[in-house]
DNA sequence: GGTTCTTCATGGTC
DNA sequence: CGACCATGAAGAAC
C-alpha cells in the first residue's frame, strides 16, 4: 500500500499550535451528545410501506452486499451457470477425501515439487526455472499432465476416533464455504488478479472459516478441558484444499505481504508463505534445495518465547531454538543443528531474512499480532550462557535501511497513548469534543491546512421522521440480565437465525444480511455481545490530512478482519432531496461490488433506500475516502426497531488493518441513467481502480 | 514412502 | 494476571 508509516511527519517543533487552536471553524465543532429519538413523532411514510416480516422481502437479494455464509440455512440464489459438484460429505477436515473423482469438492491440486526459489551469486533473487505464480502451475499442471504431479493432500488419520457432531457441522461448513467462495476447484481462488489480492482472500477465507468454527465449538460443548483450536482446524482446511499462496519457500521479500501487515495466528503467516513453520521460529530451506548443499534462514518470528532483545527497531538479537526439554521444561545446551544452523549459514551467506516481531494486541489483552517488519541481514552470532546457565545460541541481525517504518511507527503510536509524546501534527486533540468514548484527533503534518469545513459532530443518526409504533415500551428481550447467548430462546438471538452475529471479541462472524442487536429495549447490558456497533468506538482513529484526496481517517491499533470500526452517523435525508453539491453522502441505493467472487459477479442491490447526509452533522465515517479496493464495508444493523427501514450502517474491517493505513470503503456505484450525482475522479491508486467514484 | 521428532501456539483452567 | 497444560500440525530429518 502507498502509506509511508509516518516518514512524512512534519516535526512538532513547525507547527504553531497556539495559531492553530484559534482557528474558527474547529473551536466550533460543539458535539451533539446522543440522544434517543424521539419516539412521539409520527412515523416516516418514507419507509412505511415496507414490510418489517422477515429478514427480506420476497425478491430482493439477501446477499447484499456480499454473500451469506450460513450454515442453518441453504443459499437462496439460483444454481450457478457451471456445474457444481454435489457435497461430497466429508469424512473429517482431518481426513479431507481420499476416494477418487474428478472436480469432486476433495480434489486438492498440489504438485509434489518442492522447488525453492533461491539466491543467485548476485544476492538477486530467482526462480530456478520455476515461476512461483499459481496460474502458472494450474496451466502447467494442464498442458503437462502427468509431468506436475496432481495429489490428493494425505493427512494421517486417527483410527478409531468417532466423528463427532462437531465435525460433522465443520464439514458441512466447509463445504458450504467453499461452494460460496466459488473455491469448489481450489485454483479458483487463485483467479485473484494480482498477489496481494491471492493473500488477501486466503486470509479472508481462513479467518471466517475460524470464526464460523469457533462459533460451532461454542454451540456443541466439546469434552472439557480439551483444546479446542479453531485456528488449527480452520489452517488445515486451508491446506488441504490449497487456499494458500507463496507455497514455495524463497528468500526475501514475498509477493502479495507488504512491510508492515499484521497477522494474528501463526498459521496466517504460513498461509501466505511468510513463515511456513505452525509454530518454529526459524524457518529455513533444507539443505537438499539451497545452492551450497548447506540450510539457509529465510524468516524468523521473533516472540517472546526466548530471551531475544528487540529494542532497536533495527536491531534484532535473536535466540536460537532448542535446549529445551519440552516434557519435564529442562534446559540443556543448544545444538548447531536445524535453524540454529540455517542462520549461521545465512550469516556467512549474507542473504536476507524475514523477520516478523510478535507484539503484544494492545486492543486483546489474551492478543498477540504478528507484523512483518522486511528483511535484514544477519551480522554477527554467539554463544552465551542463558538464565539457566546453559548455552545458547544468539544472533544479531541488523535491518535493512530504506525500508519503511514498522517498529519505531508502532513504538512512537503506543507513545502518543501514553501521553509519553504528542503526535506530530496535531490539530485538534479530540475532535469529537468528548462525544466519543475515545478521542479522535485531527491531524495536518503534510501543509497548512487547518482543518475540515464546519461540521456539528454527532455520533448519532438521525432519522427524519421517528421510529413508527412506539408500543416498543415492550421490551425485545428481557431474557439476559448477563448478555445473550448463542442458541438461547432471547428474541434477539432469535432474529439473528438462532446466533449472536459477533465472536466473543466482538468480531463479526461473517458477512449477513442483516444484523438484529439487541437495543435499550431489552434488559441486558450494553456490554451485551449483541451490541457491538452501539457500544462506541474501540480503537483509536485520526482524521488526517492525505497527499491527495482531502480528510481521510485512520486508526492508530491494529484492527482485526470483522472487527466494528464506527458507524455511519448524520441525518437521514430523502431520495428527491440529495444535493450534488453534498461530498458528506452515504448512499444505500447506490450498487456494490460483492466482496468475495460469486458465480454471477454482478453488482448487486440493498433492497431498502436509506439516504445519509452528513454535510451538517456527523462523526468520524465521514471522513473515510472512497476506495476501489477498500479495507472497510458495511453493513446493515436493525437496533431500537424492528422495522428494518430504520437500520443503521455499521463499518466493519474486510481485512486485519495496520495502525495508520487509511480506512476506505467502496462508495458503490449510480446507475447510468440516475441524474444529479457528480462523477470524481477517483484516486484511490488501486489495480482495480475504476477511475470515477460519485 | 512412511514415521519420528521438533517447534518462540493457543485457549482454557487454576 | 501469570503459570501451567493439553492438544496441535507442518515439515525436516531419518
Amino acid at each position: 500500500m502507498e502509506h509511508t508509516f509516518g516518514s512524512d511527519h512534519v516535526s512538532s517543533g513547525t507547527i504553531n499550535k497556539h495559531a492553530v487552536l484559534t482557528v474558527k471553524p474547529l473551536r466550533c465543532l460543539a458535539p451533539i451528545f446522543p440522544s434517543a429519538p424521539d419516539p412521539s413523532a409520527p412515523p416516516s411514510s418514507q419507509y412505511a410501506s415496507i414490510p418489517p416480516t422477515g429478514p427480506f422481502p420476497p425478491g430482493a437479494t439477501p446477499f447484499f452486499p456480499f454473500f451469506a455464509v450460513n450454515d442453518s440455512h441453504k443459499p437462496a440464489h439460483p444454481r450457478p451457470p457451471y456445474p457444481i459438484p454435489s457435497p461430497v460429505p466429508l469424512n473429517s477436515f482431518k481426513t479431507p477425501v481420499s476416494a477418487s473423482g474428478n472436480g469432486d469438492i476433495g480434489t486438492s491440486r498440489r504438485s509434489s515439487r518442492n522447488r525453492t526459489v533461491v539466491d543467485d551469486d548476485d544476492g538477486n533473487s530467482q526462480s530456478e526455472s520455476y515461476d512461483n505464480s499459481f496460474e502458472r502451475n494450474v496451466e502447467t499442471g494442464n498442458e503437462v499432465d502427468g509431468k506436475i504431479h496432481v495429489t490428493r493432500r494425505k493427512r494421517k488419520k486417527k483410527s478409531g476416533v468417532p466423528v463427532s457432531n462437531t465435525e460433522v457441522s465443520i464439514d458441512s461448513l466447509v463445504n458450504d464455504m467453499l461452494r460460496t467462495f466459488n473455491y469448489v476447484e481450489s485454483d479458483s481462488v487463485h483467479q485473484a488478479r494480482n498477489d496481494k489480492e491471492l493473500a488477501d482472500r486466503v486470509l479472508i477465507f481462513f479467518n471466517l472459516l475460524r470464526r464460523k468454527i469457533t462459533q460451532i465449538d461454542d454451540k456443541i460443548k466439546a469434552l472439557p478441558g480439551a483444546a479446542r483450536r479453531p485456528d488449527l482446524r480452520a489452517g488445515s482446511v486451508c491446506m488441504s484444499y490449497n487456499v494458500r499462496a507463496n507455497q514455495d519457500k524463497r528468500i526475501g521479500s514475498v509477493p502479495g505481504v507488504d512491510i508492515g501487515d499484521i497477522f494474528f495466528f501463526r498459521f496466517e503467516l504460513c498461509l501466505v508463505g511468510l513463515h511456513a513453520p505452525s509454530m518454529a521460529g526459524i524457518d529455513y530451506l533444507s539443505s537438499k534445495f539451497s545452492a551450497d548443499e548447506e540450510p539457509l534462514a529465510v524468516s524468523i518470528v521473533s516472540s517472546g518465547g526466548y530471551e531475544d532483545e528487540g529494542d532497536d527497531g533495527d536491531v534484532l538479537i535473536y535466540s536460537g531454538q532448542g535446549g529445551v526439554q519440552r516434557k519435564d521444561k529442562q534446559q540443556m545446551d543448544q545444538q548447531l543443528v536445524r535453524g540454529n544452523l540455517a542462520l549461521e549459514r545465512s550469516l556467512h551467506k549474507a542473504n536476507e531474512v524475514r523477520v516478523i516481531r510478535g507484539l503484544k494486541d494492545f486492543a486483546s489483552p489474551t492478543g498477540k499480532v504478528y507484523v512483518y517488519d522486511g528483511l535484514y541481514k544477519i551480522h554477527e552470532s554467539w554463544i552465551e550462557k542463558g538464565k539457566s546457565g546453559c548455552n545458547i545460541f544468539k544472533y544479531k541481525l541488523v535491518r535493512i535501511a530504506g525500508q519503511p517504518e514498522v517498529f519505531t511507527l508502532w513504538k512512537s503510536v503506543q507513545l502518543w497513548k501514553d501521553g509519553t509524546t504528542t503526535r506530530p501534527g496535531v490539530i485538534l486533540p479530540d475532535l469529537t469534543s468528548g462525544a466519543e468514548s475515545l478521542p479522535v484527533c485531527l491531524v495536518n503534518d503534510l501543509d497548512g491546512e487547518k482543518g475540515p469545513a464546519y461540521f456539528t459532530y454527532t455520533s448519532n443518526l438521525k432519522y427524519a421522521k421517528p421510529f413508527p409504533s412506539t408500543k416498543s415500551s415492550v421490551l425485545n428481550c428481557d431474557c439476559c440480565t448477563s448478555g445473550c447467548q448463542s442458541g438461547s430462546n432471547c428474541p434477539c438471538v432469535q432474529r439473528n437465525e438462532g446466533q449472536i452475529p459477533y465472536t466473543s471479541l466482538g468480531v463479526l462472524l461473517g458477512h449477513n444480511s442483516l444484523i438484529h442487536e439487541c437495543s435499550n429495549m431489552c434488559i441486558c447490558p450494553i456490554n451485551c455481545r449483541n451490541r457491538i456497533s452501539q457500544a462506541g468506538l474501540k480503537m483509536r482513529l485520526e482524521v488526517f490530512k492525505t497527499k491527495d484526496r482531502g480528510w481521510g481517517l485512520r486508526s492508530w491499533d491494529p484492527i482485526r478482519s470483522g472487527s466494528f470500526i464506527c458507524e455511519y452517523a448524520g441525518v437521514v435525508i430523502s431520495e428527491n432531496r440529495t444535493d450534488s453539491d453534498d461530498n458528506y453522502i452515504f448512499d444505500a441505493t447506490r450498487t456494490f461490488e460483492p466482496l468475495e467472487p460469486r458465480p454471477s459477479d454482478e453488482p448487486v442491490k440493498f433492497p431498502y433506500p436509506l439516504i445519509i447526509s452528513a454535510r451538517n452533522e456527523g462523526n468520524v465515517a465521514r471522513f473515510m475516502n472512497h476506495s476501489c479496493s477498500p479495507n472497510v464495508y458495511w453493513q446493515p444493523v436493525i437496533r431500537e426497531n424492528q422495522d428494518e427501514s430504520y437500520f443503521h450502517v455499521g463499518f466493519f474491517a474486510i481485512k486485519h488493518i495496520p495502525p495508520m493505513q487509511e480506512l476506505t470503503f467502496n462508495y458503490g456505484m449510480v446507475l447510468a441513467d440516475k441524474g444529479g450525482v457528480r462523477r470524481k475522479k477517483c484516486l484511490c491508486g488501486s489495480s482495480k481502480c475504476k477511475g470515477v467514484f460519485y
